[in-house]
RNA sequence: GGGCGAUUAGCUCAGCGGUAGAGCGCCUGCCUUACAAGCAGGAUGUCCCUGGUUCGAACCCUGGAUCGCCCA
């Protein structure tokens, strides 16, 4: 078959039409398969580009797609594309973290289902268990985020428990702990009795709830009586803690107490002899001005304790209930106790009265039930030394907070950072690399206990052996690090730190910026800048860009447990997950705000999806257009483009596009991504589409004869048409990349194996822009809308045409609708066109003529016995008022001598220009009306 | 107690010294051969209050109100 006859079956027009209406479902999935399967964003740090990477901040394995993550991703993924549309050898890498109390407790709650426990499981099986787990229901989410396109690198993806990333954590903790960075000690910790372990100070949220306080009175020793005195009365929130007291403090320069200070007190129930103590903290305002002193249960106490040499007296057990130093209430949880201390204190006539208070009380996050501080002993860092690091690099401006502000909440928690507690006393996680010479202390594990830290047992025995004796029997600790210890390290391990000869490493560390939720700042941002930061001498990203999170239409953070979450799937299911990405971008404009999501709960419908849905379909509609009126087989090469040959319209687009690409440029590279979107909507929809694409249909319309200077003509606009809607294409890539990718192939006739993601962002040419054609062209729609306007109030059908007669002295304005005659009298439906001088006498005709005024120009629809006079009149004392109104402000502020003397030339000028036009309207517009009576 | 943010059209939000904007919604008319998920036209505001700075304030500064968040 010859060459010639493979095209001749061709058909003229195109092979490529679309369907009237864009289906997101099929396309979507098409092209996530096919920049997976082809490994189009697998990069490799050879290749040339600057480097530019990101690591998306790890969600949780054991969650499932929330709008959060989809809110994230979408920021994430349209700046990942932008820089590879600009060129950079681009890595964005994604993962998941392995949430030891998450995961746990999901595991815990099947086995207690099944009648057992992770106990009777024992600890192999159940890390066993954990992992078939992660295997099978784990990393939902993982498989969620494809289907927002998300442009990551999936062949580097990692989980916080790989064996790369363990080693990692191990090798982290090994060197604090040899720098002295890492510690174990007695302390209060956070104590989650639902989950059974302690948890970090940023793992407890304060909430505010209506509790008690309660008076009781503590009598003192041997019934005696100081100053008139029995007892002392002391208020609690937490009654049952009493039997924990150790003393009661008083402000030593309180008279009421001062006698008493250094008497002994007896504890009910117990039968203890405490002391009365003088500490400077106690508050003379609060409750009775004694408080009694519990250090091994409450943090306040626990420091007056340690300032005055107290006992600390642990009355409860690790699941919350009293244990055997609560005497008779030993075994009651810590709730109940609660009730059975008050009542036995209103029994032995000890009860004063009870005050409802609102006080906030530490809950666990993950929990969600009220922390206890417990004395217990756990492994912390030493955050002082780290933190002073970060602060250091901050002030070298590392990272750079975007919007800056968050720079701040960033310093003040660095300025003010508590050690951190790393052990938690769970099983799924990375165990703690230290052993315990456990023969030392006769096979327990007490505070006394020698411990070492290495990589593995092997290496625990050999360095024990040199220490103890060849007879030594190790323990390695039975706890878990915390799981945001891994996350500190995410952005170096995920490159293969510590290895420092990974390619990946050198190349992309330390990464460009950090896309995350202002609560996370703590979390991850801190923890990465000091513990990354710490091993790898480098922050490990450059730029830090904090958003919002997404709210309810109650202005309530969505979130599983508050049930007011909105399912993203749902919603990309409806509309596309380029209209939801999209949407989720435009909202965000003010960069660093939350952004609240419409949503119709019954319905499962979003207007504002919708409306980026509907978007969507313009672009389609847009290039089905193009596609209808480009000839398959031209490739309209845009250097073919003579700029002496193109109308003024071709000239105005291109100048409108050369700016949207400079602006879309600008803002994606400053993180204003919301801006960005509306650019590009705005100049989608409103100039290329409503103006351009109507424009240009009269020179593609030709039919009939057709001589060669309109096939002339038309090839003009089939090439810009094309170049302006390719080169649209490219910008709302980012935005909207399935689409867009869809969109770019048909127009462009691109083999499936070339993508618009991989393609540079295009040209501009600052030499196409032209303001003064821009101005000149606003002026023509003007005085199209005017027509339009006036054809609307005489009730003129769309289909029906009349006569329009345009009256200006302006001789730009003339120039440039004689120019655009063509153009104007199809746009306004026109039967003929005059372009008159105010002078002339077809101008001042009497002819009934609707009439309207807009600056200099006058425009006239001469309809004879069909116009509304009534209407007219409305009209045009409209149009007077408000240009009367205007003269006032106007010429109020140009009589003022302080505004001429002070304000810069161009704004009076401009002021006189305004009150000349509002001038020549006012009296155009009288002339006409009086035209009419 | 300390700090941060918000308050602009019915709703969601831009604008941050030169006469108030967008999207959605609303009203009117149109199935005009790309798009009714559309086209054309239209209406809508004490820019939270209060002083002050300025020729000029939605925008800058005082003080206050309301809502939301963070840290103690």
């Amino acid at each position: 078959m010859t060459e010639l006859n493979a095209e001749s079956e061709l058909p003229t027009k195109t092979t490529n039409t679309l369907a009237k209406n864009y289906d997101p479902a099929g396309t979507e999935a098409r092209w996530q398969k096919a920049w997976e399967d082809t490994g189009a964003f697998h990069p490799n740090p050879s290749t040339p580009g600057e480097p530019f990477s990101v690591v998306i901040p790890p969600p949780n394995v054991t969650g499932s797609l929330h709008m959060g993550h989809a809110f994230n991703t979408a920021l994430i993924d349209t700046i990942v594309r932008f820089q590879r549309l600009k060129g950079k050898n681009v890595l964005c890498l994604p993962g998941t973290d392995h949430a030891s109390i998450a995961v746990q407790t999901i595991l815990e709650k099947q086995l207690k289902a099944e009648g057992t426990n992770r106990h009777e499981l024992g600890r192999e099986d159940f890390l066993k268990r954990a992992w078939k787990w992660k295997e099978t229901s784990g990393g939902e989410i993982v498989s969620q985020l494809r289907s927002l396109g998300y442009s990551v690198d999936w062949q580097r993806q990692r989980f916080t428990l790989d064996e790369g990333l363990s080693h990692a954590v191990r090798e982290a903790f090994i060197r604090l702990y040899n720098e002295g960075l890492i510690y174990r000690g007695e302390y209060l910790v956070n104590w989650c009795p639902a989950s059974g372990s302690a948890v970090s100070d940023l793992e407890v949220e304060m909430k505010e709830v209506e509790g008690f306080l309660w008076h009781f009175r503590y009598p003192l020793k041997d019934n005696q009586e100081v100053n008139g005195r029995t007892h002392l009365e002391v208020a609690t929130t937490r009654p049952e803690t009493l039997l924990g007291d150790t003393a009661v403090a008083v402000n030593p320069s309180d008279s009421r107490f001062k006698e008493l200070i250094g008497k002994t007190l007896i504890v009910p129930f117990v039968d203890r002899e405490i002391p009365i103590i003088a500490d400077e903290h106690v508050d003379m305002q609060f409750g009775t001005g004694c408080v009694k002193v519990t250090p091994a249960h409450d943090p306040n106490d626990f420091s007056i304790g340690k300032r005055n040499n107290l006992p600390q007296i642990t009355v409860m057990n690790k699941d919350g209930s009293m244990n055997n130093l609560a005497g008779r209430f030993e075994g009651l949880d810590r709730f109940e106790a609660r009730k059975a201390v008050v009542e036995a204190l209103e029994e032995e006539g000890l009860l004063i009265e009870i005050k409802p208070h609102l006080h906030t009380v530490p809950y666990s996050d993950r929990g969600k039930v009220p922390i206890e501080p417990l004395l217990s002993t756990q492994w912390f860092v030493r955050m002082q030394p780290l933190a002073s690091k970060a602060k250091n690099n901050l002030n070298n401006g590392k990272p750079n907070f975007v919007p800056e502000r968050w720079k701040k909440v960033y310093q003040d928690w660095l300025t003010d950072i508590r050690d951190w507690c790393i052990s938690r006393q769970l099983w799924w996680g990375h165990r703690i690399p230290a052993w315990f010479i456990i023969s030392e202390t006769k096979g327990l594990i007490t505070n006394e206990t020698p411990h070492l830290v290495a990589h593995s047992e092997e290496e625990a025995l050999i360095k024990a052996r040199k220490l103890y004796g060849d007879s030594v029997i190790l323990k390695q600790d039975p706890d878990v690090l915390d799981t945001w210890f891994s996350s500190g390290l995410w952005p170096c391990s995920t490159l293969g730190w510590p290895n420092k000869t990974s390619e990946d490493l050198k190349f992309w560390y330390p990464t460009s910026t950090l896309i995350t939720g202002f609560d996370i700042i703590f979390f991850w941002v801190a923890r990465m800048t000091m513990m990354a930061g710490f091993f790898t001498k480098e922050i490990p990203f450059n730029d830090v860009y904090i958003h919002g999170l997404v709210r309810d239409e109650q202005n309530k953070k969505m979130s599983k447990s508050a049930g007011n979450g909105i399912d993203p799937i749902l919603l990309i299911n409806k509309y596309g997950a380029d209209a939801l990405r999209f949407a989720l971008v435009r909202e965000v404009a003010g960069a660093g705000q939350d952004i609240r999501l419409d949503y119709d709960r019954k319905k499962d419908t979003s207007q504002t999806v919708e409306s980026a849905r509907n978007f969507a379909n313009k672009l389609w509609n847009a290039s089905r257009f193009a596609l209808l009126n480009l000839d398959s087989n031209e490739s309209y090469i845009d250097s073919d483009i003579s700029a002496s040959k193109l109308e003024l319209s071709d000239r105005w687009i291109l100048s409108r596009l050369t700016k949207a690409n400079q602006e879309a440029s600008q803002q994606y590279q400053g993180y204003n991504l919301g801006e960005a979107a509306k650019g590009l909507y705005e100049f989608a929809w409103n100039d290329f589409c409503d103006w351009y694409l109507e424009i240009i249909k009269r020179r593609l319309n030709i039919q009939g004869s057709q001589d060669s200077s309109s096939l002339e003509k038309k090839r003009i606009a089939q090439k810009v048409l094309k170049k302006v809607l390719t080169e649209l294409l490219v910008m709302l890539h980012p935005l909207m990349p399935h689409l867009t990718e869809e969109l770019w192939h048909s127009i462009t006739g691109k083999p499936e194996d070339k993508f618009l993601a991989l393609e540079p962002w295009p040209e501009s040419k600052d030499s196409l822009i032209d303001n003064a054609l821009e101005e000149a062209f606003d002026n023509l729609i003007e005085a199209i809308r005017v027509v339009r306007n006036l054809r609307a109030l005489a009730g003129l059908k769309p289909s029906q045409s009349a006569p329009v007669i345009f009256i200006t002295g302006k001789k730009e304005l003339k120039d440039v609708l004689n120019t655009a005659r063509d153009d104007v009298s199809l746009l306004t439906r026109s039967s003929t066109l005059e372009i008159l001088d105010p002078k002339s006498s077809a101008a001042n005709s009497t002819e009934k003529s609707l009439a309207g005024v807009s600056g200099e120009l006058q425009v006239l629809l001469p309809l004879g016995d069909l116009i509304d006079l009534k209407g007219l009149h409305i009209r045009l004392q409209k149009d007077i008022a408000k240009a009367e109104k205007d003269i006032a402000n106007l010429s109020a502020r140009l009589n003022n001598p302080r505004f001429r003397e002070k304000a810069p030339d161009a704004v009076i000028l401009e002021c006189k220009l305004k009150l000349q036009e509002a001038e020549t309207q006012v009296a155009l517009a009288q002339k006409r009306l009086s035209d009419l009576s």
